[in-house]
DNA sequence: CGCAGACAGTCAAACGCTCAACCACTCGGA
DNA sequence: TCCGAGTGGTTGAGCGTTTGACTGTCTGCG
């Protein structure tokens, strides 16, 4: 689902845009591979983890970041970051996770701005039910299917991106 | 956002679900930086072309698969399977394609209960605006970034997932 | 002290996606 | 030829996300 271009339209388009730097066929074909195989993966992986725990790949991150914290709880704009999410889209995801009592707001002693995410008992159970359900799915599809040079070589690039888009941002 | 899982939970976990194959230290790190770069690229690939065009990746997908084909045009299914959408995304989305005047439905000849979407000249049009918009934002946020041995890696990894993800669904 | 501006978070409206029900058409067999 | 099962595609309701406006709080400066 994306991106490529056509011989027609990349010769009109290079008229238009002071010479583009076009996708030779190698390019293409890398950049096909790589944008099918995420999406299909990822994919894959929300529907196994929704379908036998009831827990998106989204709520399951929330979780996971709490659980990693001291005292299991973050601000609200911190959790957003790190879930690579917008403060609006987390306020709606944590009123959502507060309805099922896994995640309890408190107003942050040090900021009367701020509130604290925090990550209840059942919260914590809930995660723990889910995560061998995960880790299984992404072994998997993912592991499971790669060398080790490949795995290396998807951290190396991974880390390479991270880097540049991080930078940038 | 999403996945990994703390110390406390992979404890935990491992004693509920006969033995878990959990991941390790390298394994983590690599899966995250995957995770996240691949997240944030997507969104940035998106926002640009969406900020600069007015097309969402989804819409230029769509555009480019019916761009590619003998007479601009495909059966809504095998549109929908090109570009890794439902039926009813799609139907969706080729609805509100419709009302920009890009895509044009058509009873299908051969059989009464096909549709064909057809790429309209207008619908080629923006296609030729938005391709290089899109195609410098994937080469400076990608392929600028990455030796051409990270690039082959990406495509065998790719390749790799995508054998395995279309096999066995 | 008092105020302007920045900041944290929430909320409402518009939009897109998912799921399941649904309609229309085709095909194969009695 | 007629019926029933299967297929292709659409529709609507419900839900989650995005955007931008808004509230309340904090901070720094005159």
């Amino acid at each position: 689902m994306t991106s490529d271009v056509s011989p027609a339209t990349r010769a009109a388009g290079a008229a238009a845009a002071t010479t583009t730097r076009w996708l030779d066929a190698e390019e293409q074909r890398a950049w096909r591979a790589w944008l099918y195989s995420w999406m299909l993966l990822d994919d894959r992986l929300d529907r196994e983890l929704t379908r036998e725990t009831g827990i998106s790949h989204a709520y399951y991150e929330i979780l996971v970041q709490l659980s990693e914290t001291e005292g299991r709880q973050l601000r609200m704009s911190q959790l957003a970051e790190r879930c690579l999410s917008s403060r609006s889209r987390l306020s709606h995801a944590v009123s959502r996770l507060e309805e099922r009592g896994w995640v309890r707001r408190q107003v942050c002693p040090e900021d009367g701005r701020g509130q604290l995410a925090v990550l209840t008992d059942e919260g914590f159970a809930a995660l723990e039910g889910a995560a061998p359900v995960h880790v299984e799915s992404v072994r998997s599809h993912l592991f499971d299917q790669l060398s080790p040079e490949q795995v290396a070589a998807m951290q190396d690039i991974g880390e390479t991106l991270l880097r540049h888009l991080n930078d940038e941002a």
